[in-house]
DNA sequence: TGTACATCAGTGAACGCGCGTTCACTGATGTAC
DNA sequence: TGTACATCAGTGAACGCGCGTTCACTGATGTAC
């Protein structure tokens, strides 16, 4: 009556998970050499899932109305699969925020080497952040959307994720001795407001219409002078 | 086999329509007067269909993840009805955005009409705020998830909406005398950010666990000096 | 190394359910005369 | 004012569909000897 299109290993084998952000083991490895261990092809179809979830992000669906058959479904998996490796769509959910919380700490990593832009370090600083956005649409999609919009455990568990994004970034600025008369709390607090800015601007270069520059620059110049205004009044706040 | 439980006319009498935020006619009147047009009994059952959305989202639930015929239900009318009055859910999404339009604009009316408070304004403004979103926790909880989280269509009313606001915010500030040598695009510019702080805020007002006043008047405290630092910046801010 | 058994990731079928949408209908309200 | 007809908001039944979850199963990988 139905009959199935891909036998189970041909199905194991299907689309070669785009998106792999987090990914231990080179794909080379993974194509080359011959068996693999039980652990292994299981991390696979998990990693798939979650590819599943954000490529269907990545057309236009939000984290919150995706179904468990259509994840699966996208993973090439069959929908009882999925509960080998999460309990439901929360606990898959809060992988992609674990993600969400690599991306975010490693584009300070990649800061602190790179180092900040000589000349105009913030506009600079924001060209690079835009890139980085844009390069990780999806992981940003989801965080900027499940932030206000997801269910309260996915809500708070990236409240977390900001907050400690926002204390490596203080962390930073004070090891770098940017403005050393401020409190660490002080510090603390204009980093919230650095991240929540960053995040909000996240979802509007992700709305940005293709081929629209003169918006596009617009958008740009005001994220630029949000963040002046910000260090600005940091630069003039005594605590 | 499936007998209904109210007739007709019960049903549109069924649950007085609480959180009616924007209605026009009285209730007394609606309940002592006799017969009513065609028209009124419509436009009734059009906000019962909002209010029931609303009614939905305050028991935790996302506008998003809602479906027609749970409204409808909250709504007590039958699904097919729904299409008398929108023609999917994006269309009801539009008029919750309008509400929420209409309440942030009374936000600054009211503010205008009863002036900022005159001493520490920026702590007595936000204690205000934190009142007005509290007592309309269902509508600022949708504009606050959808603005990131919701359909496109959803996403661009809510951002035009909040554009509007900002530039009310930045006509009233300019009335009041307040930062008089800024240019009225730096004005505006900060009024963006000032609305985004507050949006922001509204979503942590609204996941404040009740009962822990601690954690209530941190969230207060950092909230007043993200404000404070904004506020420090634009007096600095030369352009 | 070879064999016999255990483990368990993924299968496929089944379930009951709520979904969005369509349709012809009903009966109260509105209107023309 | 009274009557005959039109309008149309809301009904109730039906449709096909995708959903989340359960279950016994299969067969490749892992392990003990």
């Amino acid at each position: 009556m139905h009959q199935p299109i891909l036998t189970a290993s041909q199905r194991a084998r299907r689309q070669p998970a785009e998106s792999r952000l987090a990914a231990s083991a080179p794909l080379s490895r993974a194509e080359s050499e011959g068996p693999i261990s039980r652990t292994e092809r299981k991390e696979r179809t998990r990693q798939r899932l979650i590819d599943g979830a954000l490529a269907l992000i990545g057309r236009g669906r939000s984290y919150t109305s995706l179904s468990l058959r259509e994840i699966a479904r996208e993973a090439g998996v069959v929908p009882a699969a999925f509960y080998r490796h999460f309990r439901d769509l929360d606990e898959l959910g809060l992988a992609l925020v674990e993600m969400g919380g690599v991306t975010l700490r490693r584009l300070l990593r990649e800061a602190r080497r790179d180092g900040i832009p000589p000349t105009d370090m913030i506009r600079g600083s924001v060209l690079i952040y835009k890139r980085y956005v844009e390069e990780r649409a999806l992981v940003f999609r989801f965080i900027a959307a499940e932030r206000a919009g997801g269910s309260r455990i996915l809500r708070n568990a990236i409240r977390t994720e900001d907050g400690h994004f926002a204390s490596e970034m203080a962390q930073d600025l004070r090891a770098l001795g940017v403005m050393p008369d401020l409190s660490s709390a002080s510090l603390q607090m204009i980093c919230g407001l650095v991240v929540t800015t960053m995040l909000n601007a996240a979802s509007d270069i992700l709305d940005l219409p293709r081929g629209q520059p003169v918006q596009e620059q617009e958008m740009v110049a005001n994220f630029v002078r949000q963040l002046r205004l910000i260090f600005l009044g940091a630069k003039h706040w005594r605590e």
